[in-house]
DNA sequence: AGTCAATAGTTGTCCTACAACTAGTGGATA
DNA sequence: TATCCACTAGTTGTAGGACAACTATTGACT
């Protein structure tokens, strides 16, 4: 098993691991849409794992909408077409979920610079004082062509200098993984803007016209990292969200 | 316990029942922000139910975020602000949803009529046979005030006339409801849209934008319900949405 | 004041058993 | 033949008890 936990060094549960693999096996085509996957029995006989703990995993997997769970008959996958499980509602950056679509993943960067804050930075990353903060302008790219402009603010105020560095040339999210505080929440708000200002180069939208995701990640003590707007363009990235009951 | 389960006549897992309830009463407040509720070996005592049930309950919880289980420390409720947790990825009716917001609900009808479906909705709703559907416009309105135009057409073919004219002046969901056959699943799709032809009266905007929540529900037998446009405009509605790892 | 071991409380996992439900089998019946 | 129905094997849902793993607090000790 080879669990995003465990590559970013988490010591993820039992269920989690299980979870996880199942659905790198379901995602991989293991089974087909509709096809009933193993019993819950046979799962934790040969994960070697208790029956709960199978159980639990797969009602994760339920409420990501990759199965469906009928009583006295079995787990189903889900046809859930060409939409990411879970996309939005599920805390993962940019580049996995661009590589769990099947693309390549990349950032062009234009801005990476330590620059005090602004007022609406110092408010949404609830700074006090006028402390400096990580400014990122980059475009988000999906097999060399650019789906997205992300705007990310974050809050350096208790991260060590060689991290920071790192942050300029990496993922903002791996960088957060080595000193463990990879945020575990998100609030984000959806919204439409037309804006002038938003995005650079060919092959920004002449209408001005974004889908823009807008959210703050926070730490697991409450403390907010990272401020973050992202201006998708119409098209070139499609957000397609399963919901279930 | 008066939950939307067994308000719509279905029999919910015992689970499920649970689940509601104790989401209920986070909603009302009972405990605040941060706060601890009470220990699974508590909640089972006072429900009279296992602990495996509580457990998977507030698994549920914690998956759409109401709540963070701390190992060997407790259930704590989510600070999740003025978001309605698992706002897009529950399915829930516009109704349901403004109502959870604290808004009183209502709808304005423009058009209501039965009609031979267009090529596209016979493509979304995989009709064979030119069938007639049922075609409603209609403006969402949050405590009078419109917040979201709505263009839904829907699957008859196996509806009872009746509960087709139902449809035309009350909830779509509500009427599916009586007949059972409530989507418990859709395929939506979120864009940023310009367009001169959404919309009518004083309260549409100016600049012609929507954020556009485009859906396909789907039965429990896998056959496509209804296909949804929802045209939310700017500011009026807040499309916050909780995300977690 | 600070450190650390002990402890009580809570969630995570395991085991076994049975209830509730589903889908198919095959015989009885008209 | 076609339909119905009891039966059955298989699967998920719930129960109860036990222990492991972890957290937060207490209180003794330095």
């Amino acid at each position: 098993m080879n669990t995003s936990a465990e590559q970013f060094g988490g010591r993820a549960s039992l269920t989690r691991r299980i979870s996880d693999d199942i659905r790198r096996r379901i995602l991989a085509k293991e089974w087909a849409p509709g096809e009933k996957i193993h019993s819950e029995s046979e799962l934790s006989t040969t994960y070697k794992v208790s029956r709960v703990t199978v159980r639990t995993a797969l009602k994760t997997l339920e409420y990501q909408g990759l199965v469906d769970i009928r009583h006295g008959s079995g787990t189903y996958v889900n046809d859930f077409g060409r939409a990411i499980p879970t996309g939005l509602n599920e805390l993962r950056s940019m580049s996995e979920t661009i590589s769990e679509l099947g693309y390549e993943p990349g950032m062009e960067y234009k801005i990476a610079d330590v620059r005090p804050a602004t007022d609406l930075e110092r408010e949404k990353l609830q700074l006090d004082t006028p402390d400096s903060v990580l400014y990122l302008e980059r475009a988000v790219l999906a097999d060399g062509k650019a789906v997205a402009f992300s705007y990310d603010t974050i809050n350096i105020s208790s991260l060590p200098p060689d991290v920071v560095e790192e942050m300029k040339k990496g993922s903002v999210f791996a960088s957060l993984d080595t000193i463990n505080s990879r945020p575990i929440r998100a609030l984000a708000e959806v919204d439409a803007v037309i804006d002038k200002n938003v995005g650079w180069g060919s092959q920004r939208p002449e209408d001005d016209l974004f889908l823009l995701l807008q959210q703050v990640h926070y730490a697991g003590d409450g403390e907010p990292l990272m401020y973050s707007r992202t201006y998708f363009m119409k098209g070139r990235f499609q957000f397609l969200i399963l919901r279930t009951r």
